[in-house]
DNA sequence: ACTACCCGCGAAACCGCTTTCACGAACCAA
DNA sequence: TTGGTTCGTGAAAGCGGTTTCGCGGGTAGT
């Protein structure tokens, strides 16, 4: 597939004098070559503009230079950018690293999807998840010695290296920042309860309310799932519980804007009559109007520290768990 | 880095009792094997839950299974969905025919970046492409024989398969629409004119335009760069030199909202004293307040069409251009 | 019956790099 | 001087498939 021939250990090994092996040694960083030699063979590659080929180097040694990432394809990939966002600072990292991005969209649910086979056959040093409804999977893997990173809090506490956004401190400034504006009644929508990281917002928002002496009543706690239509539904559901509510949560932007969609519609504007904070400060969240006031987390960050993670491991270097701080971006909606 | 030992032909071999080179033509569907077999190295596969080590596999035949998909840094990949979507859609056309989506997020401005090198060193089987403003990069690699896909038109009429959305007649139905509203003063908001796209939909505005009799003034076109920001402030000049303005066509929905805020701003609210239409149907043209009007294209039928495309090269099909058509979607704001 | 082919199949070379192994030289202690 | 180390190095054996090459047997032609 090679257009032009490209030189060979053979090759380098004559014109440096050397053995094969020796070119293997330098090339891979072996300190145990004379600096001459070394030197001579490191000439040889300049000069004959000699690049390793991953894919014999891989054979030989089990290391295929590749790392997976993948993306459950309920997800919705297609309409927030959130996971484009992430992998990208994934592939930045793991490209500075020498390491390539194999991006695999499917479905994750199963132990002999295709997924499964293709990670468990060798043919990538490592896989990074996304969010998971369940850690059968990947605890399976773990078991089979797969370097793995989950970016998203994993559900059991069996110790998977993984990186979050600190959801339970963002939800907690989100709601304690509603209080502090006056608002006596602050409800919530969840997203996808099935994700850790809606959980944890809502441990955030119970968390405020508790400080503050009083617990909400269920009735306050409306299941959403992320969507711009479970924003919209949920509003409804609490306004009609609650005429008087003045105060909302949603656990990100885009049902943050559906709410407000509703507010407006049902007469009680925001923020002049109800208070909204989202979650992730996407761009919606500066574009829409009222501007949206959230908390901001650092999606790029988020993937790069998924991809140091990964690399981390590799190196057999310590790491634990990396949690990234979040921001409150107030704007008009609160 | 595999835990448990897997078998190799050596083994599929001895218990299917035939030579390694026979199970490799069976399992490469060579049709010159004798049924009976064929059929022995199959169960003795089955049996032995054989998988082959792809690894291996590329270095012998040179064929990697590996697909690149080569996203421009200076592309908004962290703020637009867009991209994500589109590579989700490739990803899931290679997954079903063996092959895997290797992410390459760099700089493609140059012939010797590490993206180049690493096209060029026969790692992958072929590329895809997303928007250029150059296609040097894309000629030469195309001379070296690599296949490749362009999501997006070229600039340069070398015969580079590619697949675009009809960007033409999408704006040209945006402009038509606007003008059978009523509007009589349209005026355009650009995306980066470096894009083939942007340029695309602008002759779309310029046709309809023409049919219609009369070329718009120079000052109703504004160059923007697909940015909210880009949006509000050329929306700004058009309210200035053209107070009267009563339609804008512009190039993506970010723009058609920030354009929307400034008319609002200004006291020219949409859709009652000026219309607006977008493009692309991206999620914000649903949520945004006038909904919008705008184009709609199918983005993960880009993204599959490319991947298709992609495969048919590699088959040795013949293939052409693949133009996706657009639908008008109305909404509120025209 | 004899030569000319074709066909299915196995032996073995090969893809390009990594890694083990063992050898000779240099170094150290006794 | 001698035995024991250590160190740098090359030969060679893989890694696990693919592919060429040629052999033996069967078919066909005369």
């Amino acid at each position: 597939m090679a257009p032009l021939a490209r030189p060979t250990y053979a090759v380098i090994a004559k014109t440096a004098g050397v053995s094969e092996a020796t070119v293997s040694r330098v090339l891979n960083g072996d300190e145990s070559v004379h600096p001459d030699r070394a030197q001579r063979v490191r000439e040889a590659v300049e000069e004959l503009g000699y690049k390793k080929n991953r894919v014999a180097s891989a054979l030989a040694s089990g290391r295929t230079g590749l790392i997976a990432v993948v993306i459950d394809d309920e997800l919705s990939v297609f309409s927030d950018p959130f996971w484009g966002t992430v992998t990208s600072g994934v592939s930045r990292v793991l490209q500075e690293n020498g390491l390539h991005t194999v991006l695999m969209v499917a479905p994750v649910g199963t132990l002999d999807g295709g997924v499964a086979h293709y990670l468990k056959s060798g043919e990538v040093d490592g896989a990074i998840f996304f969010v998971l409804h369940s850690d059968t999977l990947v605890n399976h893997l773990k078991n089979q010695g797969l370097p793995l990173v989950i970016t998203g809090t994993p559900h059991s506490n069996a110790d998977i290296p993984f990186v979050d956004t600190d959801n339970f401190g963002g939800a907690y400034a989100a709601t304690k920042h509603l209080m502090n504006q006056g608002c006596k009644k602050v409800g919530i929508i969840t997203g996808d309860i099935g994700t850790t990281a809606a959980k944890q917002r809502l441990d955030g928002y119970m968390q405020a309310h508790r400080e503050s002496g009083s617990l909400p009543p269920k009735s306050l706690v409306c299941e959403g799932d992320y969507s711009f239509e479970s924003g919209k539904k949920h509003a409804q559901t609490l306004l009609k519980n609650h005429p008087d509510i003045d105060g909302i949560f949603a656990s990100n932007d885009l049902m943050a804007m559906g709410a407000i969609t509703v507010l407006e519609a049902a007469g009680r504007p925001c923020p002049s009559h109800v208070r909204v904070v989202g979650f992730d400060d996407a761009l919606i969240a500066q574009t829409s109007r009222p501007a949206l006031t959230t908390i901001r987390q650092d999606v790029v960050a988020l993937g790069e520290a998924a991809g140091s993670l990964m690399i981390a491991q590799l190196n057999g270097q310590e790491f634990e768990p990396i949690i990234l701080p979040t921001e409150l971006v107030i704007r008009e909606s609160a």
